[in-house]
DNA sequence: GAAACTCCAGTTTTT
DNA sequence: CTGGAGTTTC
């Protein structure tokens, strides 16, 4: 799928290469899969193919079946934390945990981080970093013990003291994070010699895409699946590795090689993707990044047009060169669609964004709010979470006064210390009737109505099909008329219900869906697989409008665009100053390439003289990386050579654009 | 309980 | 300069 690539691989594989994309990384690995079934009869139940995103996943699952014509049930094809999941709860008495578990995302674990903070007396703006320290040490396989034994500074202690509080929160809730979803299913099978056969022998073969973004833990859980026998294939490819700064660790790809002598490597050079000139300027670029495997991408296709380095004056004049070219080529046919603008921070969209607009150019941009952050999804999960896990204090703590229930902090607080001398959760200690000694009568009153309201919901819910029982529970709370209370306007609120409504029908559709056996999930099954879901990928999925995309470098890994441009080509934009400082430039610099190598057929840079930041006008230096392109690929405008004439056209363009829009109004 | 005010930071992000 | 978060105020 990628520009370039490594995978390794067992026998020959004969299914025929599918140009279309990149260099075939993914292609790989669904032909693999079909020889696997039809080639060499493995059984589909036995293949487990694992990605990192929810949108890889599908998309490698719907090749695959466009390309085996025969039966694929069994097969596994899911992201890493899925597979996680299925381990866990395979196994889940053995881990300490409860039936219906579950899932904190990162919300809910910086929420709960920060309580602790709080508690420990750090400051509050600690949270995020403390969050990001403490995913890190899980990442790197470090225990609390081993956190608190290392720790050097006070803030190594700190970070040390609320892993453990931490830790010992998520049991008592009979929660798990996203980090346990791969740590679990590691220490269980470390400690447990006949999980860990079970799985290997569930797993005959196993395949791993992006294998450069892997983690320890995420490395841990391959070596151990694939076992002695070694029937794996991965792909991935070093020079895309940009997520080095949560964890990743392209060398794997590398320790994979000692791991398992037996695997053989395959450069992946030929790219279906991009013009000649696209691939010089990529290999030209990251050539100047030390290798361990050599690779040179090269192609069939024509050279193509230069790739263009365009000068701008200020950040105004940039964005209104890019929307303006915009135009003129769309008129000149092809879609919306073909065009991407990338850049390096998504406030950087911002202006492009208004240009756009002016010009009523219809547009997208990536990133930004997930579904799940929303506040009308977060309320209903959390419902969700308490109906299936009583003890999940921090669903219940989100839900109590949503719709308002007249319960307040000093309530809470006296429920809260209950709570922690009979160790037992919120919700139990609500409904019990020793809290009279701590609470009195109209208070306890609130509690008891809620939590018997919730027991009821429950029992309906064991019984009822669970759409009919939710929207029951939403009629009973009232949930329609409080989104009202707290949305601006008609409109958002409409907007809210439409959320709400889509994630409903989204446990309609699972819960009615039947699994390999027959059997349909229970609710708790059901919430723990749409936590790890991103809907908003699949509401883009089915979203064909045509429309300019705008998104940051990182966000267009694994895409590509007839046309791109890339804003800011700037020194302390691409490389960033914190990488600079960081020295992290080769990171930067494999940015860059995945940016490059995200065009088929244009490829246009920007950057300015000077810009607006933070109020104040700085004077800007072209990027380092602009020496590392080659020259004779390059056509340079705007610095003085050919500037004007096409300058009057855009401003002329803008005037006129403007103009229409005024008249549309 | 909402408006007004102050203060602060200001890459990248999936699950 | 901006937007968001958190705090104060009526």
């Amino acid at each position: 799928m990628e520009g370039s690539g490594k995978a390794r691989r067992l026998p020959r594989c004969p299914y025929p290469s599918t140009p279309g994309g990149g260099s075939g990384k993914i292609s790989l690995i669904t032909r693999k899969i079909a020889w696997l079934i039809e080639g060499a009869n493995y059984d589909p139940a036995k293949i487990i193919a694992v990605t990192f995103t929810n949108k890889a996943a599908r998309e490698m699952a719907e090749r695959t079946r466009k390309l085996v014509g025969s039966d694929t049930r069994g097969l596994t094809i899911s992201t890493f934390h899925n597979l996680g999941l299925n381990i866990i709860r395979s196994e889940q008495k053995r881990l300490g945990l409860r039936g219906g578990f579950s899932i904190l995302d990162s919300d809910d674990s910086r929420k709960l981080i920060n309580e602790l903070m709080q508690r420990e007396g750090g400051d509050d703006d600690m949270a995020d970093t403390v969050q990001h320290a403490i995913s890190n040490l899980k990442n790197d396989m470090l225990s609390v013990e081993q956190a608190l034994a290392m720790a050097k500074s006070p803030r190594e202690m700190l970070i040390a003291q609320v892993y453990e509080g931490y830790e010992r929160a998520k049991s008592a809730y009979n929660a798990v994070d996203f980090d346990d979803l791969i740590l679990k299913p590691v220490q269980l099978f470390d400690q447990h010699r006949d999980a860990l056969e079970k799985w290997q022998n569930r797993t005959r073969y196993l395949l791993v895409d992006e294998y450069q973004d892997t983690n320890l833990s995420q490395y841990r859980l391959v070596k151990m699946l694939a076992g002695v026998r070694a029937a794996l294939t991965v792909v991935g490819d070093d020079d895309q590795s940009i997520y080095a700064w949560r964890g990743a660790r392209p060398e794997n790809l590398v320790q994979l090689q000692e791991d398992f002598p037996q695997l053989k490597v395959v450069a992946l050079e030929q790219n279906y993707r991009s013009t000649q000139r696209i691939l010089r300027a990529a290999n030209a670029v990251i050539a100047h990044n030390p290798h361990v495997f050599e690779k040179k991408l090269w192609s069939d296709l024509a050279p193509g047009d230069p790739i263009r380095l365009v000068c701008c004056k200020d950040e105004q004049h940039e964005a209104d060169r890019i929307a303006g070219e915009i135009v003129s080529q769309k008129a000149r046919g092809g879609k919306w669609n073909d065009f991407a603008v990338l850049y390096r921070g998504n406030f950087q969209s911002r202006l492009i964004e208004e240009k756009l607009r002016e010009r009523q150019v219809p547009y997208k941009v990536s990133g930004g709010q997930s579904f799940f952050a929303r506040a009308e999804i977060k309320d209903l999960m959390a419902y969700l979470r308490l109906l299936a896990n009583p003890d999940d204090d921090t669903a219940f703590l989100r839900v109590i006064n949503v719709p308002r229930r007249e319960i307040g902090p000093t309530t809470l607080e006296k429920l809260a210390q209950y709570a922690g001398t009979r160790h037992v959760s919120l919700a139990t200690a609500a409904g019990e009737l020793g809290l009279a000694e701590f609470l009195g009568g109209q208070y306890r009153e609130k509690l008891h109505r809620f939590v018997h309201w919730l027991d009821d919901v429950r029992q309906r819910l064991a019984k009822l099909p669970a759409k009919q029982v939710l929207n029951e529970m939403l009629d009973e709370l009232g949930y329609e008329a409080w989104l009202r209370s707290q949305s601006a306007s008609p409109a958002a609120w409409q907007k809210r219900m439409d959320n709400v409504q889509s994630l409903l029908d989204s446990i309609h559709r699972m819960s009615e869906k039947e699994d390999d056996q027959g059997a349909k999930p229970d609710i708790g099954e059901v919430i723990a697989k749409l936590v790890l879901l991103d809907m908003l990928d699949q509401q883009e999925e089915n979203d064909d409008s045509d429309r300019v995309q705008l998104m940051t470098l990182h966000a267009a890994k694994g895409l590509e665009f007839p046309q791109v441009w890339i804003l800011a080509f700037e020194e302390e934009v691409l490389p960033h100053r914190n990488s600079i400082e960081a020295n992290t430039i080769e990171e930067e610099r494999r940015l860059l390439y995945v940016g490059i190598t995200r065009a088929r057929r244009q490829l246009t840079f920007t950057y300015a003289q000077k810009r607006k930041q933070y109020g104040e006008m700085n004077s800007c230096t072209p990027s380092r990386f602009v020496a590392e392109l080659p020259a004779a690929d390059i056509v340079r405008e705007g610095d003085g050579t050919t500037a004007s004439a096409e300058q009057k056209t855009q401003s002329r363009d803008a005037a006129l654009a403007a103009l229409d829009a005024l008249f549309k109004k």
